[in-house]
DNA sequence: GTGATCACTTAGGATGCGCGAA
DNA sequence: TTCGCGCATCCTAAGTGATCAC
């Protein structure tokens, strides 16, 4: 469908130019020199010297406040350095001294056009045949979803947090970057005109569909198939078994890590403690980085001794470490809590003559750790823990907090309630919606509104009643009835309405969609719908049932964690 | 033991879109 | 019919952990 036009380019080369369509590639191209690129001028795809390009990456973000950032524009600027030619590095040596409020503009009105546009359905058509075409392969004869079928696309790298990359060009990929990974009698995708794959290889021992190495970390993405696929679906039941297995031996584990805290052999303390942190606490494992390559954040086996502080007696506890420290995503983790006794003089020794920047666990990584694990139970690695604490977590809150006799709404809030106590501990954390605080007075306005109506309601039966002793006759009682019924309706409606607001002021910064999604074993889900009779379109919608089809097979109304 | 590489899961923010209220 | 809101989906960064070479 890609409509290809002729046209000039400046140096008196012929070039072929297209609307962008291309789904795998945006947009497809020929081989081309590395100083040319695609440019829109609001009709065509162009070509346009590189420099112009990425100032226009820059344009795009001018809304964003870390255009604003030094770190950011130092990257930027010495990224677009090198894509200029020799008249533009005469021309533009100072970032400060750029405007790109024109091209911002531009953007802005190119998103209200698309706006527009989306009404008119022709897009959506096109996204649903673009779908059609590349969403979909085949695996051992079942057609199967992709889940990011598409390449990503160039841009400037923001990445999370403090992170010393931003502003860094994001290269765009061509063919000869590309791998393909099929069976050797498939039919793979051809790369545009002009072009090859970097390889097309058979490798069935990977997930993989496609590769291709990114440009800023020098990591590889992946093309894998959805969730909603038989692989990811297994492996995803496998995890929740795994975490099984660890129900049945965490006991054992458990008191193996208390007697390990008076071990004679600092590693083995220190070992001991951290796996208590990640069995009480769901910290994450904690790998070591690469310093200067992403942003500073730690997990367990990297804490450092600054980040967290001892305190023999605070608020009326004894033994509180407090915990401070930017985790993954660089989402902060602040947590107070009192440990035990022996834990707690263990940190004091670990921490005895370092420096604030040292490591805590010295004599520990995630690979040692690990190592012990696997001889403690078969499969056992560090985030079993925390797929293991979320999942019996949710199953005993569950059993706390759903009362038999509540309605269905009611019943709905226990069970987020459950989930959230779960993204608490895993720590969840999501910016407050930036339209909170008005919807939060909307519904409230909402809210009083109702209550104003039920004592109008109220009101009114208690004069038709009057009405009905002096009259006692047929109509009378009826509106009686009918009032009655009303109020029942109105009483239900603010109800629901209270429910509703209760949750959502529960969950302005709290995530329940990542815990949902990986670490709650679908199965208890299911199963509490079916013992209390509510539909599971309540708890997972379209998208996650697909998900966790295996499990709504599977799961009846007694499955225990 | 260490570092590099690879494959895969987990993560929050941005964007898209459908639906109910006005 | 329009508007605004909230949920679903998309996007891709950022983790975990296995394996391999030295």
């Amino acid at each position: 469908t890609a409509r290809w036009e002729e046209e000039r380019y400046k140096d008196g080369v012929k070039w072929q130019f297209l609307e962008h369509k291309g789904p795998v590639f945006a947009p497809p191209y020929e081989a081309l020199p590395d100083h040319v690129k695609f440019y829109y001028d609001g009709k065509h795809m162009k070509l346009a010297p590189a420099a112009e390009e990425v100032s226009t990456f820059f344009g795009k973000m001018l809304d964003h406040d870390y255009t604003t950032k030094e770190v950011f524009r130092k990257n930027f600027f010495k990224d677009w350095r090198k894509e200029m030619n020799s008249e533009e590095k005469s021309k533009i040596t100072d970032l400060k001294k750029c405007d790109f409020n024109e091209i911002n503009d531009y953007f802005k009105a190119q998103s209200e056009i698309r706006k527009a546009m989306s009404k008119e359905q022709k897009l959506v058509k096109e996204n649903e045949r673009i779908l059609q075409e590349y969403g979909f392969c085949l695996m051992d004869n079942h057609k199967e979803r992709i889940a990011n079928f598409r390449i990503e696309p160039p841009g400037l790298f923001r990445g999370r947090g403090d992170h010393p990359k931003m502003g860094m060009l994001k290269r765009r990929s061509r063919p000869e970057d590309i791998i393909i990974n099929c069976s050797k009698d498939s039919k793979h995708p051809k790369p545009p005109p002009g072009t090859k794959w970097k390889e097309v290889r058979h490798d069935n021992k990977v997930t993989w569909l496609v590769s291709w190495t990114e440009n800023i970390q020098g990591s590889i993405k992946y093309i894998m198939l959805n969730p909603s696929s038989r692989i990811k679906g297994e492996k995803d039941w496998q995890k929740y078994e795994t975490a099984r297995r660890l129900k049945k031996c965490v006991d054992r584990i458990r008191s193996q890590y208390h007697e390990d805290w008076k071990s004679k052999e600092m590693r083995i303390r220190q070992r001991a403690v951290a796996l208590y942190f990640i069995d009480k606490l769901a910290l994450r494992a904690g790998n070591e980085k690469e310093e200067g390559e992403t942003a500073d954040t730690v997990g367990c086996c990297s804490l450092r001794v600054e980040h967290i502080n001892l305190y023999p007696e605070k608020d009326g506890q004894e033994f509180v470490v407090e915990f401070d420290f930017l985790g993954k995503d660089s989402i902060r983790y602040y947590n107070k809590v009192p440990v035990e006794k022996r834990a707690f003089k263990n940190l004091q020794l670990f921490m005895e003559n370092k420096a604030t920047e040292d490591d805590l666990f010295d004599r520990l990584n995630t690979s040692i750790l690990n190592k012990h694990l696997q001889e403690l139970m078969d499969g056992l690695t560090a985030k079993v823990f925390r797929t293991y604490n979320a999942s019996i977590t949710l199953q005993q809150q569950l059993k706390e907090l759903t009362s038999p006799d509540e309605n269905i709404p009611a019943k709905i809030l226990s069970y987020n309630r459950a989930n959230r106590a779960v993204a608490i501990l895993c720590n969840h954390q999501r910016a407050a919606p930036k339209t909170f605080e008005k919807s939060m007075q909307t519904l409230q306005a909402k809210i009083d509104a109702k209550k104003d109506q039920l004592s109008d309601a109220r009101r009114e039966l208690k004069s038709s009643k009057a009405d009905a002793k002096v009259r006692r006759d047929e109509k009378s009682k009826k509106t009686v009835e009918t009032r009655k019924k009303a109020i029942s309706r109105i009483e239900e409606q603010l109800m629901r309405m209270e429910v509703q607001a209760t949750d959502r002021e529960e969950n302005k910064q709290i995530a329940l969609g990542t815990s949902k999604l990986n670490y709650l074993d679908p199965r208890i889900s299911v199963a509490w719908c079916k013992k209390w009779d509510i539909p599971v379109e309540k708890i997972y919608n379209k998208t996650q049932r697909e998900k966790f089809a295996w499990a709504l097979d599977m799961a009846e109304d007694d499955y225990e964690f």
